[in-house]
RNA sequence: UGGGCUAUCGCCAAGGGGUAAGGCACAGGACUUUGACUCCUGCAUUCGCUGGUUCAAAUCCAGCUAGCCCAG
């Protein structure tokens, strides 16, 4: 009997791709697009979507009659508020700086959709990443590098559970990039040309700051210190929600050389400002950890890890000092280690494991 | 209300008769899960004001205005 699996279908190239890929091997696929964000005025005036607007239903549903499988809409709208929106909002609040990414595929795409699918009767759930499952000797399921280097999603991906890495597959991971399109194109998918997703989706006009200021209103801190790391006022800033460690624009203040944000502090509302080197740092604790291919971190071992979604990596030691703490000491210093993003560690080609990086 | 100094882009700052450097900031673009980093482009027909000298003045001269310093 056919596996069956269910496509999480943004309405964009890769995950259309993915759903005929699946097809084309076998699978009895179904096709699901996640109604997480838009209000239905928002709906209306949205334009291009992004990975998860609107136009995005209208598109994978397009996409599911062309390749006649089964197509349904679920709405998640609440998980995706509790679990992303929230979670995100409540981060800037407290000073971090979160990657709603991360959550929404662990909580929304990998918990409620693997779910749901499972209660219908679906054996995996497969999605359009640019990454690819792998079991490895010791058993445990791991996330690899996807073929498309320039275009990993690796890092976004470290928190899966070997339980929904079980039941979950991507094969996109497996092509290029170009290689997806030309198939998109070959197939005569309705979104073969559809430009890529990028930027936080439940924010069409980027304005985080105003995004938090609807969500929290009279919970927003206000205008506080620029101070430097001597506790001399620089200047005034809109609210530590505006900020993010390394940042240098935006900032307002001529100098006479470039300076950046060295740390934030919800504490008294200050933003401090250094200079270029005093970004730099080589050590890091990260908590909520998520191990991947190994089950637990039993000895300090020496992986390559990633503090942001686009770092190249460098090599470090990691070390269990807590139960749930790990301490990440870097062999050269790394720029602008920010506490709510995530470190991800790699060993070889895969993903060993990972956690959020906490205030020093 | 005696003496001296300074007034050039939002900030800092070159230029001292020949037709406005540069840095920061800012804006737009590329890139992008971070208004992040980085990169690209743009950004004073005008030099406190008013006159004067000169073929030519931000640059020289005079007066005025403002600020700073010293004397009171």
């Amino acid at each position: 009997m056919k596996k069956k699996v269910v496509v999480g279908m943004s309405g964009g190239v890769d995950s259309s791709v993915a759903a005929y890929l699946l097809k084309e091997q076998g699978y009895d696929v179904i096709g699901v697009t996640m109604q997480i964000w838009q209000d239905e005025e928002q709906a209306a005036q949205e334009e291009n979507g992004g990975c998860c607007g609107l136009s995005a239903v209208d598109d994978a549903r397009r996409v599911a009659q062309h390749l006649d499988i089964p197509y349904y809409v679920m709405n998640f709208k609440k998980e995706f508020k509790e679990k992303v929106m929230d979670y995100f909002v409540e981060e800037y609040l407290a000073g971090r700086t979160p990657n709603p990414c991360i959550a929404c595929n662990r909580y929304v795409k990998w918990e409620s959709l693997l779910q749901r699918s499972m209660e219908i009767g679906a054996d995996y759930i497969a999605t359009g990443h640019y990454a690819r499952i792998v079991q490895l000797p010791n058993g445990r399921y791991a996330i690899r590098n996807s073929v498309t280097a320039a275009k990993d999603q690796t890092y976004a991906l470290y928190n899966l559970t070997q339980y929904q890495l079980a039941h979950t597959l991507m094969p996109v991971g497996d092509y290029e990039k170009d290689e997806i399109r030309k198939i998109a194109q070959r197939e005569h998918l309705p979104v073969a040309h559809k430009p890529d997703s990028q930027e936080i989706c439940f924010i069409p006009d980027h304005d985080y700051a105003a995004f938090i200021d609807r969500e929290a209103t009279g919970r927003v801190p206000g205008k506080g210190n620029f101070v430097t790391k001597d506790g001399n006022v620089l200047g005034e800033h809109l609210g530590i929600t505006h900020y993010t460690i390394g940042q240098r624009k935006g900032l307002n203040l001529a100098m006479g050389h470039p300076v950046f944000v060295t740390d934030i502090r919800p504490e008294t509302d200050e933003v401090v400002i250094g200079e270029n080197e005093d970004v730099f740092s080589d050590t890091l604790f990260c908590k909520n950890l998520n191990f991947m291919s190994i089950e637990d971190l039993t000895e300090p071992r020496e992986v390559l890890a990633k503090i942001r979604y686009a770092h190249r990596g460098e090599r470090c030691l990691i070390e269990k000092v807590g139960e749930d703490t790990v301490k990440c000491t870097f062999k050269a210093p790394v720029r602008a280690i920010t506490p709510g993003q995530a470190v991800v560690f790699y060993e070889d080609e895969h993903v060993l494991g990972g956690g959020v990086i906490m205030r020093l």
